[in-house]
DNA sequence: TGTACATCAGTGAACGCGCGTTCACTGATGTAC
DNA sequence: TGTACATCAGTGAACGCGCGTTCACTGATGTAC
């Protein structure tokens, strides 16, 4: 989370461990970073307010300076992780070669699908690398201001499911996807990564062999392209 | 759950509502009994021990003559709603229209597509109706001793990964699945269906309206069949 | 440049809550004679 | 058929735990004069 929260006035504070004033320095960051190290550790239950504070090194209803309550903070913790799963989502649909002068229509179809297939090995791959920290992101609905929120955004400034988005109304542009199916299709596509990610991390295929899991993702892939 | 443990000493307590002697009769099936439905209220979270003992009028230790401990009750309170689970499923099976005398290579082709999508329909639709015991069926790996206890099973004695798996083989000997694509196959028609059920309970889906959750279920079949 | 003061971030102590679990007990029930 | 007794299911009281949250406070900091 370092490389989302720049803690900006923490420069001011010494290199010392332990705080020379009494004054933390930005103490909401400090909250909010270890809310998030308490998610990857352990899931949306492990984010507890007092343990929080502690690993500031701050009395508890210190908190209650820069949040609301315990919900404010889970929030917060998950807003990042919804944002870190749209960047890991940005990772892999880089990883796909540009277009490059005028294309064919079969590259551009080629492209397209597999700009779908990217924005899935992203959310998988999250998935498997953060399990807590994705367990926090889709616990609960999208609430709608949430979803707007641009911290839940990645670079492009798009959240997870308007990636998705993005990337099926790509595969209609090029041809690949009948207009006609693409209503709903982010649903139907999310429904089988979302699945496979869910029973790797909190069902019955916790467990498996990465490498097993993995090869399971692609195969997923191919059923949603084939199958949309 | 009535159906599934029938208290059959409970016949010797009399119809009062508080008991007649402080010996329960049947304390074991009325503390499952509470356990599952404050799983089906709360989801796993809410099967607490205490309030199991609360429902069943009785003093919270009293559990401890018939559960070591807390995480014994939920395992319990996990086998029976495993069961219900193979139980919904085996209800639309029993939905598909039984092979008579002899049949062609075309329609028994047609039948096993419509048992694999039968098992998935069972699966879908028992988590959207009871999301409370789906959670808790499904929210830790399958141990190995409890996949064989026959409590999870329904009546057909086989537990919903099984059902799976032996609707897949069916595809098989009908000629519609390519033997070669079997092994692993069970997993991948599981994620798709269990990624809409979570996303329809947990998740950015929840609050969408039935009919559109059971319209959608039927594409994700449809994207399975093809797809697989 | 120096002093007085208001601000407000973090402190210290405490609360009520519900949880799982342990202990020594009691008294209705079923069994042995 | 009647009595003595062992069993053991449920009782009553208590424990320690960690949680979220409230309260009155204190003292370093930045600002106004």
């Amino acid at each position: 989370m370092d490389a989302v929260h720049i803690s900006k006035k923490m420069s001011r504070s010494p290199a010392k461990t332990s705080r020379a004033t009494y004054r933390h320095g930005d103490l909401r960051h400090a909250l909010l970073d270890a809310g998030i190290a308490l998610a990857r550790e352990g899931g949306p239950l492990a984010v507890v307010l007092r343990e929080a504070t502690r690993r500031a090194g701050v009395v508890p209803n210190a908190a209650y300076r820069h949040f609301a309550n315990h919900a404010e903070l889970l929030q917060a913790v998950r807003a990042a992780a919804l944002s870190l799963v749209a960047q890991s989502m940005e990772a892999e649909l880089e990883a796909v070669p540009a277009a490059e002068g005028r294309v064919t229509k079969a590259a551009a179809a080629a492209r397209a699908r597999a700009r779908v297939g990217a924005v899935g090995r992203g959310y998988m791959r999250f998935a498997l690398r953060e399990p807590g920290l994705f367990r926090i992101a889709f616990l609960q609905p999208l609430a709608a201001e949430t979803d707007r929120n641009p911290e839940n955004a990645g670079h492009s400034g798009l959240n997870p499911f308007e990636l998705l988005g993005a990337a099926l109304d790509g595969m209609v542009e090029a041809g690949v996807l009948p207009p006609e199916r693409r209503p709903g299709a982010e649903y139907v596509a999310w429904s089988a990564v979302h699945g496979l990610a869910i029973l790797a991390i909190d069902g019955p295929l916790h467990g498996m062999p990465l490498a097993r899991l993995e090869a399971l993702g692609e195969r997923v892939l191919e059923m949603v392209e084939v199958g949309l």
